[in-house]
DNA sequence: AATTTTTTTCAACCAAGTTGCAAAATATCA
DNA sequence: TGATATTTTGCAACTTGGTTGAAAAAAATT
């Protein structure tokens, strides 16, 4: 779980003045290698500390802005927030069509893709995305399905 | 768009029963080669008659869940809903950071990723998508960018 | 026609995310 | 140092997308 990455470094690096609460942010998300919904954030850095909902929310913004933090669209309302720094790059997601659940999967080479995409595109195209649905093992096993 | 489509035999082959209001969400959603929000969905229908968005939800959902309707899950809270029928096979997507619009794409062969991805997963995936974000060619002029 | 089943509506609710502004903390400068 | 400006965090209130359960309406079955 990244236990690689400097925050306090990463945050100067953006020239991002540190605090309390950005770290821990940050410590929140790389708990773990996934990725997580905002209500999972609070609940990490509630542990340590009080917080509010909207504070986190701007930091979260801030740091998908600023592009050291991804926020990925699934289906479902919540959005999910993962690392991007060196150590995490881009990858694709699975996600369970039955408990909603979010894997990160390898990175897969899409040079071919981006070249089929980027050429007709009338549009400035920077960041290619790739989910993949179904039934997760333990909602499969669930069903009692081998 | 899609005039090709049989809306009232699409519902028959699925066993759905044909009530004017199933018709009118299919028609909407085949009203032009894009994906829409609920919200644009309700106020095409209604532009002929009343609808309550709970029935437009739920007609949705069961569209869905047959697979004849394709929820695609994008940056923001609106879902996108678009036909999924023969005449409508799965195609990545393009959406805007600055306006959030969403276009369709052409659809790209997949074979290789989809090696890559379903070999090491131990999840059944039935279902890859593609999501290309950047800036559209009208929020870029918009911004005065070539 | 009477009954059952399906479809649609209504009202009320929930959760995620946003807004504007005040309070607290931190930096800058006299 | 203390006074002032700037940044960060918190609070309350709100918006938007979507959901729930049960009633009303419509349609199918007998
Ligand atoms: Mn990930
Ligand atoms: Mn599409
Ligand atoms: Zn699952
Ligand atoms: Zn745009």
């Amino acid at each position: 779980m990244s236990d690689a990455c400097d925050f306090r470094g990463l945050l100067e690096r953006h020239q991002v003045r540190v605090t309390p609460l950005r770290l821990a942010v940050l410590e929140a998300l790389g708990s773990a290698s996934r990725a997580f919904r905002v209500r999972e954030i609070l609940a990490h850095i509630r542990r340590r500390r009080r917080v509010h909902k909207v504070t986190v929310y701007r930091i979260l913004e801030d740091f998908s802005q600023r592009g050291f933090v991804r926020k990925i669209p699934v289906e479902g309302k919540a959005a999910r927030f993962e690392l991007a720094c060196e150590h995490h790059p881009p990858h694709p997601h699975f996600q369970c069509r039955a408990c909603g659940e979010v894997e990160c999967l390898e990175p897969v080479p899409l040079e071919q893709v981006w070249q089929e995409l980027r050429g007709p595109l009338g549009h400035r195209a920077d960041r290619l995305e790739i989910r993949v649905a179904g039934l997760c093992r333990r909602c499969r096993r669930a069903r009692g399905e081998p």
